[in-house]
DNA sequence: CATAGAAACCTGTCCTACAGGTTTGGGGGA
DNA sequence: TCCCCCAAACCTGTAGGACAGGTTTCTATG
């Protein structure tokens, strides 16, 4: 093999996975759209098929690309999956903490729902109503619960009408699920259970009622409760 | 080869890369920490060093481990190259706007400001001044201009004491390296130009003023006028 | 013209080999 | 006894071959 003798820094996986980027932009691929196979490429980089897998693995990792058995390498779709990972990476290896996570989740939901209260569109605002009042059905039941409560703060990032808050949003998902308990067992009473799927139901109502103002503010104010409350369950 | 006939929805890769994970969490691994090598970790998991390597690849895809040629893998401090990457990978695949990104931006960056005149040490609010008096230095000479630009943004994101936050700033400054010249030729007149300085100027004061108000607003106002440069020069 | 089936193609995993880079342990010298 | 240097052991990066399935494409047949 006419092997290029050209070590950059990075390695010639490396390369690879820029060889492979640039691909992408200069033919201007889509989702969905098919990359070549790692026999071609490995025969047009001049690299062997064992580089270039490690290429598309790093690149599947990243959810640029999506991998699949016998088919063809495709372009990604964007997707939580990885930041998710990476975000649970951090908190686990005590980068960062759940009350900073919190802190950036007061402040770009209170943006969402504010954007929210002003693009959903009526079938939103009636999904966030049903979820909100599911919410209220499973008081007593916190698995339950908690998807519920996910699937209200996604669909809401949904309605900003911005994937990028919903790529953040999903993004936390994974360590809030995680942390999740915590914050439900120091709500013991029922007063403050009931509360917090209150506030949810308000907001869903403000955002249904088109009223940024008073849907941001109930954010704000959930986030305080909750934040409160964790930090009574002594997660410093 | 005592093959397990195992075959999961993820793959072999994906098994490992789970197990790998696990093996992180459980021993309680923190960055810099040292990981088995290869050969270990596929005689214990009972696959062959190419998957093992495959699913190292996908974590140090994610800045979740760290690779080296002749060390072994150690466990990565979080990083935003690869959200950076997925980000620019949004956008050029038309699934993320820009305009969509100036929202998160300044969304965030109104707290991180706020967060940064309560939090800045004094060498922080020193260097945050320094920046912004060297993008006036190079008011023209839009390279240096935008990298002091973006080192500004960066210094107000470590000040914020938020490491997610850093993260954001971080993970979009991919794509605005890309699109920054074009807010920037957006702004043909002197007048405007220097107003754009000056108000980086202004916020740094007022980070160093601890004025957590003042240096919101002036943040906000900022946010306004990119926005709007950026829509004059036809950004759809 | 539609379709079933074969052929061609493609990915997932395993194995072996070897060129460097890194760590470690031991021996020799101060 | 302690320190330093070097060789051996270890480790990763890349190549190449093999084969089991899964997928796509083409063709011949009904």
């Amino acid at each position: 093999m006419t092997r290029v003798e050209q070590v950059n820094s990075t390695g010639l996986v490396g390369d690879t996975i820029g060889a492979i980027s640039r691909h992408i932009r200069e033919k201007d691929l889509m989702p969905g759209d098919r990359l070549p196979s790692e026999a071609l490429l490995s025969k047009e980089l001049n690299v062997s098929r064992t580089v270039v897998r490690e290429a598309f693995r790093s690149l599947a990792a990243m959810r640029i690309i999506e991998l699949a058995t016998g088919k063809r390498a495709t372009v990604a779709q964007i997707d939580h999956g990885a930041m998710s990972l990476m975000i649970e990476h951090g908190v686990h290896t005590d980068q960062i903490n759940i009350q900073q996570i919190y802190d950036v989740r007061r402040t770009i939901e209170t943006r969402i729902v504010t954007l929210a209260a002003i693009r959903r569109t009526d079938d939103e605002a009636t999904q966030i109503l049903a979820l909100a009042a599911r919410m209220q059905d499973a008081v007593n039941d916190p698995a339950a619960l908690m998807e519920h409560d996910l699937a209200f703060h996604t669909a809401l990032a949904r309605a900003s009408r911005n994937p990028v808050y919903s790529l953040l949003i999903g993004s936390f998902q994974g360590i809030t699920r995680q942390t999740w308990p915590i914050g439900w067992k120091s709500r013991p009473t029922q007063a403050a259970r009931d509360l917090m799927v209150g506030t949810h139901l308000d907001i869903a109502r403000a955002v249904a009622a088109s009223d940024p103002q008073q849907a941001a503010a109930l954010m704000s104010l959930h986030f305080d409760e909750s934040v409160r409350a964790l930090l009574t369950a002594g997660l410093s």
